[in-house]
DNA sequence: AACTATTTATAAGA
DNA sequence: TTCTTATAAATAGTT
């Protein structure tokens, strides 16, 4: 139906072969959605291209009657083959694409998981700050405290040291030369520091 | 394409329907063939009439490709639905082919069945008549067999007797009045059974 | 994507 | 169902 007759053979050219699948696909899928509405039938129509993409499917709308009169085992078996495989391409897509949906949120989930972990990095990190920040200014504020509500060290009432102690000589410093203080005259202090 | 122009809706007549059904339907098959073959795709036609009788299946070749694309996942899910539902018709009636078929076997089976179970009655029942038989004629031959290879009892050589032995008096036929012999004159013997 | 000459499919009738 | 045939529809080749 066309310009020229032809015959029924694969189309060697590549293009005129996908401009025929072109328009060959849409009138079988017409005609399949016809004969569906004119004759109250159910039609399947699937079709993948050679390089495997499937363009459409046609309307089925209820379920499939029980009576396949007229079809052998064979033919049953062949039927059941050809819908497993046309199942399995579907199934395979479908299972890709969920796995991509998948893919793409667990790779958003996984973002923010780092960002949770590198909050919680964080988090920790000034916590530890904080608690050496606390450690040592709230053992100078103890130690404030505590000095200021012990009674004064003196020598004289002997009292028990248990904090430790440093020594340390302080030397005066050098008068000059003009100054009448004897050289030997040194003063000699002792800081005790707990 | 034909006598007149039709608009596509559900045809009412329905002697009309089914032609249209029938010609419509091999026309769609013949299509999907042409394009299998023209393009190098793979198609799949299945057709139900409203009966729900399945009338034929185009060609699919090889398997399907996996590249559905262009498809959602709604898109891939109607197709698999419809897949299904076009499976459970196939799978229902092969279950029912293979059934009848099993059925048909297993009437036969039963059959032959019955039949030896007869059989074995009978044999059995045969059996056992030959069991009892042997049992009878058995020991009456093993009975003779010993009579005949035994040596005679008498008393006169003390031989031990353990056969169990019974004892019998015989009272000799009475005599007729008119007889010469004395009434006090009797005859005992000696049975022995063994 | 359009166009259109032809082929093909098919509606109606037998 | 099948055949026939006028006509509608599809499409091959072309632009």
């Amino acid at each position: 139906m066309g310009r020229g007759k032809i015959v029924i053979r694969r189309i060697d050219n590549s293009t005129s072969r996908q401009v025929t699948f072109s328009k060959r696909r849409s009138g079988l899928l017409k005609k399949a959605k016809e004969l569906a509405v004119l004759c109250d039938a159910e039609v399947g129509v699937i079709v993948f291209s050679s390089t495997g993409k499937l363009y459409d499917h046609a309307n089925t709308r209820q379920l499939m009657g029980e009576e396949l009169s007229g079809l052998s085992i064979k033919d049953l078996e062949n039927l059941e083959n050809q819908l497993e495989k046309s199942m399995k391409g579907v199934r395979i897509k479908k299972e890709q694409i969920l796995t991509d949906e998948i893919k793409e949120m667990s790779q958003k989930g996984n973002l923010i998981y780092q960002e949770n972990l590198e909050l919680h990095k964080k988090v920790d990190l000034i916590g530890q700050e904080n608690a050496e920040l606390r450690k040592v200014y709230g053992e100078r504020n103890v130690d404030e405290a505590n000095r200021a509500s012990r009674p004064p060290y003196t020598v004289e009432n002997g009292y028990d040291l248990h904090a430790p102690i440093r020594l340390q000589l302080s030397q005066p410093q050098p008068q000059p030369h003009n100054s009448e203080a004897p050289a030997s005259s040194m003063k000699l202090g002792l800081q005790l520091q707990y």
